[in-house]
DNA sequence: ACTGGCACTCGCTACAGTCGAGTGCCAGAG
DNA sequence: CTCTGGCACTCGACTGTAGCGAGTGCCAGT
């Protein structure tokens, strides 16, 4: 059976009585906050339909209702109307933003603000390396024995590791070894180096192939394999907000999440099929956030992609302003990344 | 007044079943865990006192007693015994760290072993730049008008700035730059450059003074007042471990200094008289940790110290313990860092 | 198809009563 | 002078009962 219109009606104003005052909603005080032109009795009749359907439920009986999971997907996917940002919110992102001298700092400021703003946990996961290509290689010597190897990245990522060599190489020779990697990897795709860096060691000149191999290992393992993804995370004295009413009375689970670098870019970092993603409640894959919502997009310069942010809060989230927040605060951050 | 022997050993008992039991403890319990060898009125008279004198207190009349901040300050300062670390924890520990390749990697890991074995909230500051020396400067160009400038330190950190140039650079000029910002700053505390980094731009050649000059500026944004202090933590979930009922009740203060950087080092980055400390509830100086407690203790390379680390968790917890560990993992980082 | 009315449910709060851990004090023994 | 056993007292925790009220489901009527 479809819902009709009314229904619907009634079920975006349980969702916005309940996000607003986070208590079960009643069929009177409905039909008094909401122009809806009926009397609670048909109220309720409608809401004995949309509780068998499976998008609201009762806490115990005689309670209001409260929406379930299913309940705020329906009204994320159909029932909520953009809301557009304010000015003053546009211009706390533009001024937040704009100070910004780096890489990190990009990154710190944007984690903050989307903490801010929504008063929520924001996650920013930094420009991803396997999406990014070589800009430089730098070799610099330590010593005799010690390179240190800077990979700077063309989403301004810099990556250092430490080389250790088997044997003494001179200033001139290192000079040579940078000039290889560098000719033969600069401007390719991260994940694209494997086999260049192979044919590095072939092609090098012999005295300097025990030098050559020991590079290329460090740098298979800068460049793929250790896969540093770093993310900034903001926020979590907002976990609190709900005076643990939220969370079914538990920030356990979520902070063991939240401590979980792999979990989170699970969470934030898959941002191929659409551009904005909203996972309520039980749709989230990882149990510790079953009762937790994410709302996340992926950014990048101009309009391609090079990672993701999101924000994580209860199921019961304004989630028509924080889709509006988490989206407008991606844009502005590509545009930055834009310009340099 | 002073207090005699048998005082202070049920005061000593009071701290340790409270701490292990998380209920206030009374007369008759005390006597039969401990062998005091005297009746619970005896005990009852010495515990009069001992509240008298503000070492315990009771939640309310009827109620056994609980240590004040007073009471666990006097127990750690003369009644904890030395608490050695079990061989499974040495062991433990050497492993955890044993396969760093790198600073980030030894302070993530050794944030997260801390968090581990204390059970509660640990954080690592980085080694701080303000007691580092420069041990190489490398200027990456970027584009004509661009460099990347990359900052090696000796105690492993590196840092990154992208630099804006007034006018196109070429790249024998850039050699130039590097050669001399290196001659002039290389094994110089970071503290100590400010004159050096002055004196740079009038001994530069006249038709390289634009650029040096614009660099200088990058220079000592880097290297003195931008003084980015990082810091690593982990174990947050910890903090839910006694179930609200340490922390009075609430976690929001907690979780926001957590949030605060410039909160974090003041708590941990202050490691000058004595090398380790224990801050017990109200005597931390920042508002939002007075129900917390803290144990702190620099590191560094052999007997130097370049940086802080330290535990927090609730006033009520197993100060020896926590103190044998932090001691222990801060040693064991510094033999790490030696080695390098 | 909607409405008003009515009986019913059930969580919440308040209140009274009981239980027991723990205390302070005191008189007496060592 | 110190320690002990005894005793009266306090007060929080728990239990059971009762009344309130928000909210529901159902039904007959328009």
């Amino acid at each position: 059976m479809s819902l009709d219109d009314r229904k619907l009606a009634v079920l975006r104003a349980i969702v916005e009585d309940y996000v607003a005052t986070q208590e079960p909603v009643g069929s009177r005080s409905l039909v008094e906050r909401h122009q809806l032109g009926v009397s609670p009795a048909t109220v309720r009749n409608d809401m004995a339909v949309l509780e068998e359907e499976g998008y609201i439920r009762q806490p115990h009986t005689s309670a209001g209702r409260v929406p379930t999971d299913r309940g705020y997907r329906l009204f994320v996917d159909r029932l909520s109307r953009v809301k557009p940002l304010s000015p003053a919110e546009r211009r706390a992102i533009e001024r937040f933003l704009a100070g910004a001298v780096d890489l990190d700092d990009v990154v710190h400021r944007t984690v903050r603000l989307l903490a801010q703003l929504t008063r929520q946990v924001a996650v920013v996961q930094y420009p991803s390396l396997a999406r990014s290509r070589v800009r430089h290689l730098e070799l610099v010597p330590i010593s005799t024995t010690r390179l240190m190897l800077v990979m700077i990245a063309d989403t301004g990522r810099v990556e250092q590791r430490l080389v250790e060599l088997p044997a003494p190489v001179p200033a001139d020779d290192v000079l040579d070894l940078r000039r290889l990697v560098n000719e033969k990897l600069v401007g390719v795709r991260l994940s694209e180096t494997p086999p260049l860096v192979q044919a590095l060691i072939d092609e090098c000149v012999p005295h300097l192939r025990p030098a050559m191999t020991t590079l290329s290992t460090v740098l298979l393992e800068t460049l793929v394999e250790r896969h540093e993804e770093r993310l900034a995370l903001a926020g979590t004295a907002n976990l609190t907000r709900g005076g643990l009413l939220d969370f079914q009375g538990s920030l356990r689970p979520i902070l063991e999440a939240l401590e979980e670098e792999v979990v989170l870019l699970k969470l934030i970092g898959e941002v191929e099929p659409s551009t904005l993603r909203v996972r309520i409640g039980d749709e989230n894959e990882i149990d510790n956030l079953r009762a937790a919502s994410v709302v996340s997009t992926g950014y990048g310069p101009g309009a391609t992609i090079v990672a993701g942010m999101g924000v994580l809060g209860p199921t019961r989230m304004d989630y028509p302003g924080t889709i509006a927040t988490v989206r407008a605060v991606a844009r502005y951050v590509g545009e930055l990344l834009a310009q340099n």
